[in-house]
DNA sequence: AAGAAAAACTAATAAGCGTTAGTTTTGTTT
DNA sequence: AAACAAAACTAACGCTTATTAGTTTTTCTT
């Protein structure tokens, strides 16, 4: 019948996996079923097997091209000389703008690594706090050079975290906030405070 | 074989209701099956009947029961006469109470409730967004009486919700970072923010 | 145009699901 | 003790699931 269309700079391994990440973001993972993503690509379901191994190997794929990028940012971040303030508000504006690049694949990879599989897994939820702890590093330091107060580190690092994963309500907001005025509303909230 | 044994201060039904939310906690509604909530009651499967209507109902008890606590708990405090910064920090302090005394529900609410059938998803998604426009016009009410900065008040609720919701990942450090430790440095980030 | 490889199809399988029917056991009331 | 109700059981149904096998169509390469 039909045929799958490959992505613009991507094979048709790669529109599956995009299609994929919208179907479980909307129906989560245990309730979406191969059928039905078949039918979003236009194919019946044994089709997808010629291009995946499986719908396990989907949520893998989703799960860790997130998880990499956030890694990498993190890595790039922390070798740069600047301020501690000014790389968590580096951090948070990246974060808002995965959220606006690949809101369906990070929203997967947060609610839906659960059912990631063995080694999966475990790889996911140590890379995640690999990425904590490089976090809770930074805000010691912030505190240490006097640039934060005297807070919990691992507080601090909850909040602000929770804050940005937060943003995937926001998402039906765009049109009424636009991002630039949301990165900098929330930057302010978490670092300087809401109170006058 | 086994008996269902009641709750302290509540039905066997209930007894069932809170097995159901630690179940669909570590392996989410879908993925739950009510073989596995008979087991871990201690009866076979079909002997659930007897005292629930359902799969679906167990999780609209879940996620209405939540709901409601939260809702009545925001009426009560609108009435009462205070400052709106600590009528911020009362609610960020509620978010608190309740994450330890039933996080399973409180998880489930947040994480299951797409899997609500009608009417009952449309009721749970409208008592949220009315417990988030209510907190808007809190923040509101906080700007022109000066006592807020002047953000945008839906980001702010956003930031401060979200927040809270995230204290879910907490649960893992409970014993090296005690409840009230974790309240004050929350509330102050919040609300003073973290930059010294 | 011929041959090969890629990718679609149809049909089917085995497993797991929520739930119902019908029966037996248990506990309570008279 | 007899009768009744509550709550457990076994067996099974009908449905959906991911996946495989085998076949046909399409596409690419020579």
């Amino acid at each position: 019948m039909a045929k799958i269309k490959a992505i613009a700079n991507g094979s048709k391994k790669d529109a599956i996996v995009k299609k994929a990440a919208s179907l479980f973001r909307q129906k989560g993972f245990k309730a979406s079923s191969m059928r039905e993503l078949a039918e979003k690509v236009g194919v019946e379901a044994p089709s997808l097997y010629n291009h995946i191994g499986g719908k396990s190997e989907l949520l893998q794929l989703i799960c860790f091209n997130v998880a990499n990028q956030f890694t990498q940012h993190l890595e790039a971040l922390e070798e740069t000389p600047q301020q501690v303030v000014k790389k968590l508000e580096l951090l948070i504006r990246f974060h808002i703008k995965m959220m606006l690049q690949c809101y369906d694949e990070l929203y997967v990879a947060n609610h839906e690594w659960k059912h990631l599989e063995n080694p999966y897994l475990p790889n996911f939820l140590s890379q995640r706090k690999w990425y904590e702890s490089r976090m809770v590093e930074l805000v010691k330091e912030g505190i240490k050079k006097k640039e934060l107060k005297n807070i919990q580190p691992y507080v601090a690092v909850l909040t602000i975290l929770s804050a940005v994963r937060g943003l995937e309500f926001w998402q039906r907001h765009k049109k009424e906030i636009p991002a630039d005025v949301l990165e900098n509303n929330m930057v302010n909230q978490l670092l300087n405070g809401l109170i006058k």
